[in-house]
DNA sequence: TCCCAGGTAGATC
DNA sequence: GATCTACATGGG
């Protein structure tokens, strides 16, 4: 089906800015992405997005939320480019960005294998563990699931690449989660409750809040945040991620978390600080 | 060869 | 509390 009239939308810098692993480019802005346990095909032709194979069902209930699209991201845009130069331009550079609502289960394992790794390597990882334990869609494999990782050994994740992470994808699975139940819970009990599976800091605990449990208040501060930060606000010195966080939820207010992902790919693409 | 990557746990002070 | 280091793996 196709959808027409959606602005502040950009497929490319929506699924590149290193929010999601498992995409696959088929073309010009045109991508494979599975999630939810489906395959999607997506493709952008200036103002029109193609979902193809896509119910209405599927759409209402599955990509608007997926894909944030009932938000306005002109105000959000807006608010932050008059706030200062700095984010005026991050915007500028990626406009077209918006912050995915992922599967929990999926983003926490993910930014789980995310620490200490390179994006490529977190994708590769990511695809490895989801053909040996998730189950077969179409052409490619489900995310697995805490029950399916449960049954995963130590050395069948290693054997994954995932490195030191084997065992705390492990502790993440056996820590029985109710994904429902975390949802209602306010930003700093959620926060507390992540970070009590061994290999989950204030890092990952942050991004697992921002991209699948819409909460838009916090700031992940990984390696670019840091040296974006400290090069635009701190004159490039060295500052700690506390002091970092602090100023940043002074100055973005409760948009910290759009604020950080323009700033995250603006950064990244830019090898600024480095 | 050495250094680093969307960090964190454990040790040490 | 704040700081230091090991950690699997692969690419520059």
């Amino acid at each position: 089906m196709d959808v027409n009239g959606i602005k502040d939308f950009d497929i490319e810098e929506v699924l590149e800015c290193g929010q999601c692993f498992r995409f696959e480019k088929i073309g010009h802005k045109k991508y494979i992405i599975i999630a939810f346990n489906k395959e999607l095909v997506i493709e952008q032709n200036s103002g029109t997005i193609t979902f193809f194979d896509t119910t209405e069902e599927d759409f209402e209930k599955i990509w608007v939320p997926y894909f944030d699209l009932n938000r306005d991201y002109g105000e959000i845009k807006a608010i932050l480019s008059s706030k200062d130069p700095i984010l005026k331009e991050a915007v500028e550079f990626a406009g077209g960005i918006r912050i995915l609502s992922q599967d929990p289960s999926e983003t926490l394992i993910s930014f789980i294998i995310s620490q200490n790794n390179r994006i490529p390597m977190i994708k590769k990882v990511i695809k490895n563990i989801s053909e040996k334990y998730g189950s077969k869609l179409n052409s490619h494999y489900s995310f697995p699931t805490m029950t399916q990782l449960q049954n995963a050994a130590l050395g069948g994740l290693m054997e994954c690449k995932t490195g030191f992470r084997a065992k705390y994808i492990l502790d993440a699975a056996n820590k029985n989660l109710d994904f429902e139940g975390l949802k209602k819970l306010s930003t700093v009990d959620l926060k507390h409750k992540l970070m009590e599976i061994s290999g989950v800091g204030p890092k990952v605990s942050d991004c697992t809040m921002l991209f699948s449990f819409n909460r838009y208040e916090v700031f992940p501060t990984d390696v670019w945040i840091k040296r974006v930060m400290q090069y635009f606000y701190f004159d490039n010195k060295e500052t700690s991620i506390k002091d970092i966080d602090e100023f940043a939820k002074q100055k973005f207010g409760n948009l910290t978390g759009f604020a950080q992902q323009y700033l995250f790919h603006f950064a990244r693409i830019k090898k600024i600080g480095v």
